[in-house]
DNA sequence: TCGCCTGATAGTTGCC
DNA sequence: GGCAACTATCAGGCGA
């Protein structure tokens, strides 16, 4: 019989595959990384430099985002723009 | 001029892209597989659980992955199989 | 009788304690930590904002220093200094 | 002019040097935690079950307070101890 | 006050 | 076989 518990059931099967698509999917992304800079090396550059430009540029973009974000908080504390939150 | 230097600036420029390009898939990734947790919350599953439940087939497969392996090393040394590395 | 074993019981319990009195310490500030923003929202600072400017300086210093490390490794790759490895 | 927006403004130094202070503090306490450990595998010790060890005291010792604090419950009710409430 | 979400911490894997 | 990078888990802080 089809009751409820196998509705569950099925629901919670689709749940896992798609979970584990996912991370099958992003596995294969970081086998790609992984590649890359074993290309990288191969080409005579060195793989520790090239995470650490990496890094920096991620920390870069962070930091612009907060500065953006911390502007717009001490311009909503000035007054000077509208509370995004309405 | 367009001398190896430019060459290799090039070259570190790809590389570079190439990998903050799969690194933002990857991160794109992660957040479908959040998002999947989520609705499976919202449907009255526990991530927890859930999440001990992928590991726990994750080790599974690793183990059958294992077993059939060496069922492979049994049957090439009992001459049931041809030697795969030629 | 004080054999190799009890030597090791000792050196386990020492182990133990050493830790749950270091991690005893880092939560009391911790705690203190907490006060002190406790304190600054009652002199009508905000929180969210504070912990933003902290951890923007956390960053600028990061990078600063990020920065610093990877100007060596050019200079290291460019002959320009010696390698600090010996 | 010394007005009450400087007054603000050391005020805010002040908090943002304190905060920064105690967490230099609890990442210096972090790492002698992060030595002790290292310690403890130079002489043999594994650090996964130390771990699992210091984890588990941990709750034994909430559990511990849970239960007191249960045993006052109990002891309230019965009229043996005093209600801390007033 | 509770649920969510980001940041801290522990564990794992791959490189040297 | 040790160490460092990466991943996954967990806890504390924030917003509703």
């Amino acid at each position: 019989m089809a009751g409820p518990a196998s509705i569950a059931r099925d629901q919670l099967r689709s749940i896992i595959e798609r979970i584990e698509k996912l991370e099958e999917e992003k596995q294969a992304i970081a086998g790609d990384i992984k590649e890359v800079y074993g290309e990288a090396k191969a080409n005579g550059f060195d793989a520790k430099t090239l995470r650490q430009i990496v890094r920096i540029r991620k920390l870069d973009s962070a930091e612009r985002q907060e500065q953006e974000a911390l502007l717009d908080v001490y311009m909503l504390a000035l007054g000077m723009i509208a509370d995004p939150e309405g």
